[in-house]
DNA sequence: CCATAATATTCCTTGACACGTATATACACG
DNA sequence: CGTGTATATACGTGTCAAGGAATATTATGG
């Protein structure tokens, strides 16, 4: 099962990963919030523990599960670029509209204006 | 073909997402830098446009592929709760060493010490 | 020990999708 | 218009992982 990718791309699995960040859960309390089948919810969880998302403490019967960090920082990591690339492109459309905003002194009725931030 | 999650749960998917992050490609010069067959890339290419990671221009022969950043930044977006979850974590362990440093002022040669930086 | 609760594992089936190969379409230029 | 170049699509195939049902494991308390 390769990469971090390939494990969040079920959606049960992130919906597991979004219950944890609250607080740890045990088994049964994932299975009743998601109404997910038991086996579905330990083998999910035994992937996600696989690929370190989670880990396990026991407790009496039951195993309680929090999250771990590091994978999905890994995800994290390698949107940096993209985030950059976004960024840029919101600034140019900016400008854009910055431009956009003074030029035309035209004397129509401006009935409304839509005023922007300065950045 | 669902999330946004399972299109970039393809590695030769990410590695043309990580090509285009710089500048626009045609098909050929993706074909050429990642040694992909050509069906393959136009085909990956597909399931990006589809899901509106990238669009394409026609440039005569060629089509010319570059980045849109919402599908990406859906990404992000769904990553924000787990950042604060792990920025907190890092808090806690900065604490954590803060209180392992000072202590034990007991009288042994205390050959090394790794000295932190405060936040 | 036994009964029960909580969780894990096994087996099977099914569907999705990535890949290769072959072929089709589109465009340019002599 | 025919040839070459660039890109797209169609088809057949193998793999792999998710889901369901049944069963196994582990722990608890009487």
């Amino acid at each position: 099962m390769e990469s971090v990718f390939e494990i969040i791309a079920e959606p049960n699995r992130r919906a597991i990963l979004s219950l944890l960040v609250s607080s740890q859960q045990s088994v049964g309390e994932i299975e009743r919030q998601l109404r997910m089948p038991q086996p579905a919810v330990s083998k999910h969880l035994r992937v996600l523990r696989d690929a370190g998302f989670v880990e396990s403490k026991v407790d009496a019967q039951r195993r309680l599960y929090r999250l771990k960090p590091e994978p999905l920082q890994q995800v994290d990591a390698w949107l940096a670029p993209f985030r950059r690339f976004w960024s840029a492109h919101l600034d140019a459309l900016e400008r854009h509209l910055d431009r956009m905003e003074e030029p035309p002194p035209d004397q129509s009725t401006s009935v409304e204006k839509k005023t922007r931030r300065k950045k």
